[in-house]
DNA sequence: GTCTATACGTTGATAGAC
DNA sequence: GTCTATCAACGTATAGAC
């Protein structure tokens, strides 16, 4: 109420403001939808998501929703697109660093936070590769790919150099990628084996930790 | 036709023959119905999936599936069940070895081949753990759970004794679960990665063999 | 921009003849 | 045990008043 009658009386004089406010209020909404979306896709699938559930959650009318996502299948795609842009974030921090213990450590933990703090964002990634990527296929053929080559190569060097064992560069990234998304996408699995608790922010620095020694440790890092 | 003849002549003078026969016609087409389950809750989810789909992949109506298994969830439930099943059996491995390199390295190779032979099931799973355990649950909470302890004990018994270096048995785990069912799970973008191809055989032995040194090495073993 | 009412398609499940 | 026809329930999306 008072809210309105500030932004009426604004709209008042600063017609400018007043077309600001109803951004804002449109961005405010549209958050409102993709953050209730990753819950209900996160936990239902996209068939098994509903406009209804959605909607009920981010506190607006089903049809309202729709006025704001023609389809559900547009704002399931542009959630898509939201996680992959936070994906290739994380994934920066691979880049220029030459030692490879300090590279491989910020990455593993950058992962790590991710999985932590996205844990929804990265189960709805993985639910939409586990059913064949019919979305973000394309995607991965491109971007990734090309992501994943220059990764390759920059392990290679590092093999060449001494500087870490020989392995299978591919097969390393992998492993950083499974084991760093599996505390988000097992979550449910992880908490109900941890006496049904989720783990504390002290518990999950010593996992990170250890995750980082694992994969340390697989470079022959020690 | 002359199946049926057969059957019912058949029926005429041995009783029991004719309802070996019956059985082995349930069984069959349960076994069809089972199979198309697979790839269609794999590939769509529980949700996602249709009986007329699975009825149409096992080549029956749609009337017939639900004759053989009442309702849907049913039909999912026991899909996991099977999985669930062949999930323990491939775990057996770790047990009965002293050694840990052995054990390890059969217990990894075992996790390895189901995700090769079975990557459906595994990505059956897997859906169902993201999406909240909402059927497997009371599993996870009873025999994963014990088995998880049990593991963990063994692994402390070997730290302790000084066989492999001091680490998180559970994170331990966790790291070769993920790592493993990666390679089912995620086969899809994995094959994208790959120039569109799946790994050969001969391929996928060298991805086992390095996956196995990351392991070992994650223990201290080299 | 918001919301109620509703049209329309899809799907799980069954009835009932064979 | 098999299969066609059918229906009730649900879910997406929109029309149209405010």
């Amino acid at each position: 109420m008072k809210m309105k009658e500030r932004k009426d009386s604004v709209s008042k004089t600063y017609v400018n403001k007043n077309k600001d406010q109803k951004e804002i209020v449109r961005d405010s909404n549209q958050k409102k939808i993709m953050a209730a979306a990753e819950v209900i896709f996160a936990r239902f699938g996209f068939k098994g998501a509903t406009t209804e559930k959605i909607a009920k959650l981010a506190g607006i009318p089903k049809a309202n929703l729709h006025y704001y996502y023609k389809t559900k299948a547009i704002l399931y795609q542009e959630l898509l697109e939201i996680i992959l842009n936070e994906w290739m974030e994380a994934a920066e921090v691979f880049d220029n660093i030459e030692e490879p213990q300090l590279a491989l450590t910020k990455y593993v933990r950058s992962k790590m936070q991710y999985s932590r703090n996205r844990p929804l964002a990265s189960k709805v990634w993985a639910n939409e590769i586990i059913h064949g990527a019919p979305v973000v296929g394309s995607f991965l053929e491109t971007t990734l790919k090309q992501w994943l080559n220059d990764r390759v190569e920059i392990i290679q060097s590092w093999i060449e150099q001494g500087k870490i064992h020989s392995l299978d560069p591919t097969a390393f990234i992998y492993m950083i990628w499974s084991v760093t998304q599996h505390y988000a996408d097992f979550e449910q699995q992880i908490e109900i084996l941890n006496h049904g608790e989720s783990y504390s922010d002290e518990e999950y620095e010593l996992k990170t930790q250890q995750v980082v020694k694992f994969v340390l440790a697989s470079a022959g890092l020690n």
